[in-house]
DNA sequence: CATGTTTGTTAGTAAACCTTACGAACGAAA
DNA sequence: TTTCGTTCGTAAGGTTTACTAACAAACATG
């Protein structure tokens, strides 16, 4: 007895719609891949884009004539290369027609600013102490901060990338950040008033976890661990950041490790992660540990102590996120000269051995190559995003 | 200086597209929304769907003229209720013209079939001894059982859907079962050339999950642990099933627990979730510490401690799960005699205890109430999801 | 120099949804 | 009882989209 009329197998663009769509709905669609098409290879001709896309050549010379026309993307002249046929005009994004405006405010004290091209390079960079504002004195840092960066933009402005600490949500209210004393403060939507320009607003590690997936070579699957003053993590599967029912996701900061108590946390808790691993607590340990040594040997030998067992603190708190997920990629940012040692090397080694080295046997642990821009270039990630659909 | 002729901000619809939209496509994902549509509520006229879709009457109509063809919808009379204006002709799926096929292969020693409705009622269960068949009998015992169950239809039959232990790709291939003694067993593609009917296996905790969602009122993101002879999870981010990597997402039996050591495991290492967890464990435990002790009430407190010590370990293991994924629904499956009290209490409180008490305020941890048909309502809902991009 | 190839454009077609309009069927008020 | 307004489902025509087919332009090669 078989299913007779059954109709065909349903594809995976229609698993579970939610929204109706429209003929208008396709063309956006189009008109994006092919932007993104051209975002990531650069320098092709709208036949290329037509192979690539599986799309028309007519389609494609059309979705290009619309994409010229908002000056996003520009010809740049014949292929030189000698081939049979009619020679290809070759095309680009525009890639100095608009500059990009971020902003961390992920830093303990003071805050950065950047004016990014398109393809996530750092312009030009400023900075503001904080010097302890807190509440609306914070905002009005921000907001100062904010127009001295704009003001160095060479390009009109696509728009305004925010990577904020604590919990925001996706209207970009920042929900909490004891840091800047910020509850329920609507951050993208005031400076998005002030300035008129679109802004986007993203807690610090989810827009750290885009700019090594856009920019770092990153896969689809991906945990980054930022380390600071506090540590939080982003998370990307399958491509697409995972923000968390109440928008908290990442915050592994304070979660206890192990069974054995472990040191006292703000928090109230013994043992969180934090107080094991930020940066604060290191350097603290490290310098105690400096001090009381008998010999620089001592020393050494304290400090590797110190980290090896931060990295191992940390490996126990992300074996279970590594096996329930089955991630292969963990990427480090912070401080390199804490991070990139005995202390990776204890996080790698604790994840084997805590998880099925089966699945676990190609799993890579490294530090970011993103550097101290990772959050500016992830803000700016999220205006690409949102504003061309490209990333 | 401002972004003139910037493009308008793009839709969540648009981001990141990975192919070309033809107009067939919407076409087909408007059709699966009204189908849904009717799924989930039932009982609508075509006005009704067109004002819950957005889509016009006009579209509706057409979209339910091409379901009634395929015998997938139909016509249940008029509406009853005295409104003004011409009657409503009420629709609904038609759920008795089609009946869904499901395998559940997780038991250790019985493999369970059944009937199912399209609603995911179990109409008439079989079962069937595996005898320690591995490898190619276990497949044979397999295919006889499916046969058996699909000889029970009383309609033309959707699909099947099978839940199997182990690893399990997107294709439904079996890449490692260690009880069935299956290696890259293409499991959904052999049954599927065997039956003629479409086939889909996919691991029994993640269709576990499913039939928590579909029928289980859970929210979009949720946990779903199977406690049985291994200890497995399930996990749904965004309504959408999490596969990881290497499809091995949710193997968290064998992630070590705690920093001290625990008992030995059968991969080789000590302190396993599953050494502390596993059915088999905990009977053992509860058995030897009856025999143990002195009167029943030493007997009533020893099994207490035991099933509180587990549950304090799975509370270890999915706190930093929680807090990386902000997750507030953990679901338990497997024997209530054992999970549904002192192990589930211990559990939630570890949880709690262990990470941010703000963001995990409002966690539910609870038993799930599919009782042991979990995983075959669970590979229903695969049938339904591929079959009509409904569930 | 003829031939084949590649590019980008023009013209016409098919599919999908929309808007507008209409008859049918009902309740409520005159 | 009749009229009016409402709601339902359908019919006709228009718009948007991408496709196919055909073509001129420009080049390499034999």
């Amino acid at each position: 007895m078989t299913a007779t009329g059954a109709p065909r197998t349903i594809q995976d663009r229609a698993l579970r719609p939610t929204t109706k769509v429209l003929p208008e709905h396709i063309r956006l669609n189009n008109r994006t891949l092919v932007l993104q098409t051209l975002y990531r290879t650069g320098l092709q001709s709208r036949a290329d884009l037509a192979r690539e896309t599986g799309l028309t050549r007519v389609t494609v010379s059309d979705l290009i004539s619309e994409l010229m026309g908002e000056n996003l993307v520009i010809e740049l002249g014949q292929r030189q290369e000698p081939r049979p046929g009619k020679p290809a005009t070759l095309l680009d994004i525009n890639r100095a027609a608009f500059q990009i405006v971020s902003l961390d405010l992920s830093g303990h004290t003071r805050l950065r600013g950047a004016v990014l091209s398109l393809d996530g390079a750092v312009l030009s960079s400023s900075g503001l102490d904080l010097a302890g504002a807190r509440g609306e004195a914070a905002f009005d840092t921000v907001a100062e901060l904010l127009a001295q960066v704009i003001a160095r933009a060479t390009a009109p402005i696509l728009g305004v990338g925010i990577g904020s600490p604590g919990i925001v949500d996706r209207a970009g209210v920042v929900r909490n950040a004891p840091n800047l004393g910020w509850r329920d403060q609507p951050l993208q939507a005031r400076l998005q008033g002030l300035t008129g320009l679109p802004v986007r607003v993203v807690n610090d590690a989810n827009a750290a976890v885009l700019a090594e997936h856009s920019f770092g070579g990153a896969d689809h699957d991906l945990l980054l661990v930022k380390v600071g003053h506090g540590v939080g993590a982003g998370l990307l599967i399958g491509g697409r950041a995972i923000f968390g029912e109440r928008f908290a996701a990442g915050e592994i900061g304070h979660v206890v490790v192990g069974t054995d108590d472990g040191p006292l946390c703000a928090c109230g808790k013994s043992g969180c992660l934090e107080a094991w691993l930020s940066v604060p607590r290191l350097t603290k340990a490290i310098h105690d540990a400096t001090a009381a040594a008998a010999t620089p040997m001592d020393a050494e030998r304290a400090i590797s102590d110190i980290l090896t067992e931060a990295g191992r603190r940390l490996g126990i708190i992300l074996a279970p996120v590594v096996g329930a997920l089955n991630l292969l990629e963990i990427v480090l940012s912070g401080p390199p000269e804490l991070l990139d040692g005995a202390l990776s090397a204890a996080t790698v080694e604790t994840l084997r051995s805590r998880t099925m080295a089966t699945e676990t046997g190609d799993l890579t642990l490294r530090m970011t190559a993103q550097g101290e821009d990772i959050v500016l270039r992830g803000a700016a990630v999220m205006v690409l995003s949102a504003q061309l659909g490209v990333s």
